[in-house]
DNA sequence: ATTAATATAGGACGGTCGTCCGAATTATTT
DNA sequence: AAATAATTCGGACGACCGTCCTATATTAAT
């Protein structure tokens, strides 16, 4: 029901569609108390502060990121545990669904100079990296060339990896295809 | 001479120290006037709006980094012309210079919302993998498994990778070294 | 039914922001 | 030397910001 939302999530639904749409620095807590339909002085009542508010929305984010990647794991383990469906989803999510990684690198401008929030994507990165590591660990065809390295070293290189492409794809202004198709390279290269 | 310095210049720099050090999204054109030593209405003489003086700053720090990575390529040219220094270019940088990396990651975020920005971006990024394409062109040792995909595919590849592994260490906030390390890793796999 | 607690709303506060204007100063040209 | 142009400055403008305060409405407890 949309009568039984209580105003403290109305605001969060709000505040996240805003910032997904315009970015952490071009929001105004007026814009959100509009979206939401809601007096402005509520979104102090409920969540204390504009930052408090913010970090809310990141928890939401980086929930909705952890979840879709383990479902598409778990997803595959019925098959073959591999990683290469952390490279699909990465691709898929990119095409379907790019104002998730809009969020995300947005998120890293604030982490850049606030100790809060960038403990908070150290721990969406060392989440997303250990489920990485899982899958390399069950896998039972390494490479040997990449025997040299350890797990959480192949894992911290295939996040950055895919990090990085996704990070080029989101902010190329031509769409280049050699970008994306270098998503299936690195499929490849890892198996 | 610091006396024969025209106001245009100081103000220039004064703003790259101040985005630098604080960010695009909070540094205020009060800020840059009296770092610069100079009347605020000056920046408007100058440069019109905040939007185009900030985007001579990004002029001035997207020439730093490919004359800097240039130098490396050209520097190794005498020797062997692989793509390994541009791994140890990246890595250097990090631990010498991370506020390029600072600035550069900052930039995305404008990126994001604005065309302008994003073309300058994708032209750095263009030009970039231009760089490393050339360095895989003028290599005579392809790992064979490499051989389906093209070296323009190859070089955004690599540019995202190291671009990401930045991107991680960048916002890590335990500076963990397998994030290091796997910038090591990806020079074995691209020899 | 009365009281207490919670929720909601509206408005005002001090502050900062980018922009712009008019005057004063300096440099250049005639 | 006079006139013109380019530079520099201080200050003001309206707009927007996050925060907070007080009053009203709603709900829960007694």
């Amino acid at each position: 029901m949309s009568s039984k939302t209580n105003q403290s999530e109305l605001i969060l639904d709000a505040a996240y569609k805003c910032v997904s749409e315009k970015g952490y620095a071009n929001i105004s807590l007026r814009d959100i108390a509009k979206e939401a339909n809601v007096a402005l002085s509520q979104l102090h009542y409920y969540f204390g502060s504009k930052k408090k508010l913010l970090q809310e929305i990141i928890k939401r984010m980086i929930g909705k990121y952890t979840i879709e990647l383990e479902k598409q794991i778990k997803k595959s383990q019925s098959d073959k545990k591999d990683i290469s469906n952390v490279f699909n989803f990465i691709k898929e999510a990119l095409e379907r669904n790019p104002e998730l990684f809009k969020i995300l690198f947005d998120l890293s401008s604030l982490a850049l100079r606030s100790d809060s929030f960038k403990l908070m994507l150290s721990d969406l990165f060392d989440h997303l990296s250990g489920v990485i590591k899982e899958c390399i660990d069950e896998s039972s065809s390494i490479v040997d060339e990449f025997k040299d390295f350890s797990s959480s070293t192949l894992s911290r290189l295939i996040l950055g990896s895919v990090l990085g492409v996704a990070f080029e794809y989101t902010l190329d202004a031509n769409k280049n295809e050699d970008i994306l198709d270098s998503l299936d390279a690195l499929s490849v290269i890892f198996q």
